[in-house]
DNA sequence: ATAGGGTTAG
């Protein structure tokens, strides 16, 4: 046994500087100690007073904790109900230190994966290498997937090394978690990369999830066609697609508006004998109201109803926005009432939809009344609700209503987003006032919230419409020295300017200096 | 006991 796991990881090491070779990863010589106390202050929630040196922990399987056990499976499946009471599991495992297993402590992990604790998850990770409590691949798997969550890659990659030293092979669940890890932090690249070496090291046999996750990688970065094409090859080497592989690609198509070329792939999948499933309906769904289909969004519904698949939160919350969005608040109310009946209730983004669907119809005051109804509901409006208040009505030139409700955000415990800054500095430069604009411009950064190109563009756009060129030429500076720059709009309002009949000199300075 | 797909904004 032991010379098996030996032999694998020697094999294991020789890939592992061709696999990781293109990541920023920490030098892989230190011990793990040294490893895992580096990072240990990143992930610590709270100090430890009680430091000192452990002894080992040997778990003895003469005792066994039923409840505990019984506790740790059920609670692994739906989440604790509170942080707290998993950390004082976590507090009576370390105690009782006899009769558990590495699967009890893998189960407390994961229902800390399940409640998205994910940086509680690391730390409760390292405790247990401090405490020499053994791990075990799931172990490490768990404690890399939440990193992925954390977007601490580095991290990530570093347990990679930590596997294959702790005598582990790093295995199919390890690669498709940091795969996806490196796709969500937008680094296609080394995830393709990462794909193509595993196939041409043959370090593990690529599954339907590594290629699902691939596939979505693509169709996330508009490579759709590219997507199709690895779905043709999966069937070619063998590999049967499912219902993800194929919503995946549904999705892209869909988002690209061509739900038709969608459809084709869902009866493509049918006759295949994969049926589709809510999520697959819900991304049709979607695809078919930004088109407005209405009467395709019918054949969908009632193709839903005789397949037994009942619409969900997310079913409901689309139909909502698209008749929002096309300003028939009426029946996007008869939707929310629907849901109710068929006890779905509505969440915080369904309410704030609705509440956009009023404000889009100049109707701030039923808004208004959504955002109170969805708190008696005990419904908290997050950011984005309130943003799309802000919004509506600075839209509706209510702008000292606007204001009040952008300076209580805090005290609502709500920290205002780069959308929200740019929402209100709209707000004023639409009145006119520039100089309340560029208070909150450098307010934001003072706050530790970046201005993007949006918000940047914004307000640059204003200062054209109101012919104020240098200052406009001052904020240009200023982005571009951010490396942002500037949009299609802006410029072609430049190009507009130059082409304004009697050209008065600052204009034609202003144009000359823009385009240079 | 661990990995993959869906809804809201300027």
């Amino acid at each position: 046994m032991l010379l098996v796991k030996r032999g694998a990881q020697t094999l294991a090491t020789a890939h592992f500087h061709a696999l990781t070779s293109f990541t920023l990863m920490p030098p892989i010589v230190s011990t793990p100690n040294s490893l895992f106390h580096s990072h240990f202050l990143l992930f610590s929630t709270k100090p430890n007073p009680d430091s000192q040196p452990k002894p080992p922990f040997i778990p003895s399987p003469s005792t066994t904790h039923p409840e505990l056990k019984l506790l740790l499976y059920r609670k692994s499946k739906v989440g604790f109900n509170k942080l707290d009471d998993a950390l004082l599991v976590f507090d009576q495992m370390l105690r009782l230190k006899s009769g558990l297993s590495v699967v009890d402590f893998n189960q407390l992990l994961t229902a800390l994966v399940r409640m998205k604790e994910y940086s509680v998850a690391i730390s409760m990770f390292r405790e247990l290498r401090v405490l020499s409590i053994p791990a075990d691949i799931v172990t490490f798997n768990t404690a890399i997937h939440s990193c992925c969550h954390l977007d601490t890659l580095d991290y990530a990659f570093s347990l990679l090394a930590g596997i294959i030293k702790s005598g582990w092979v790093p295995d199919a669940f390890t690669y498709n978690t940091l795969i996806k890890g490196l796709l969500s932090q937008d680094r296609p690249l080394e995830a393709g990369d990462l794909f193509n070496k595993l196939i041409r090291f043959q370090e593990i046999q690529p599954s339907v999830v590594t290629y699902n996750t691939i596939i979505d990688g693509l169709c996330k970065t508009s490579n759709t066609s590219m997507a199709l094409k690895l779905l043709r090859k999966m069937e070619q080497i063998g590999l049967k697609p499912d219902v993800i592989t194929y919503t995946s690609i549904i999705d892209s198509l869909c988002k690209e508006r061509r739900v038709d070329h969608a459809l084709v792939l869902v009866s493509e999948m049918t006759h295949k004998g994969i049926s589709p499933n809510v999520i697959t309906y819900n991304i049709l769904l979607q695809g078919l109201c930004i088109s407005s289909r209405w009467e395709d969004i019918e054949l969908l519904l009632s193709e839903m109803g005789v397949r037994k698949i009942s619409p969900d939160l997310h079913t409901y919350t689309i139909l909502v926005d698209a008749h929002c969005k096309e300003g028939r608040t009426t029946d996007a109310e008869d939707v929310i009432a629907i849901m109710i009946q068929k006890g779905v209730p509505p969440d915080v983004i369904t309410y704030t939809a609705l509440m956009e669907g009023f404000c889009l119809r100049g109707n701030t005051d039923r808004a208004l009344e959504v955002l109170n109804t969805m708190m008696s509901n005990g419904i908290a409006p997050n950011c984005y609700s309130y943003t799309i208040l802000i919004d509506g009505l600075c839209k509706n030139r209510k702008l000292d209503e606007a204001r009040n409700i952008f300076d209580k955000l805090a005290s609502r415990g709500l920290q205002p987003n780069v959308k929200t800054y740019t929402t209100m500095i709209q707000g004023f430069c639409q009145e006119g006032l520039f100089e309340e604009a560029k208070v909150l411009l450098s307010e934001m950064e003072t706050s530790g919230c970046l201005p993007n190109d949006v918000t940047y563009n914004t307000i640059i756009r204003a200062c054209l419409l109101n012919k104020r060129y240098e200052e406009a030429a001052v904020l240009i500076e200023n982005m571009r020295a951010r490396k942002f720059s500037e949009d299609a709009s802006s410029t072609s309002m430049v190009i507009d300017l130059l082409s304004i009949e009697e050209q008065d000199p600052s204009v034609l300075a202003f144009c000359k200096w823009f385009l240079q």
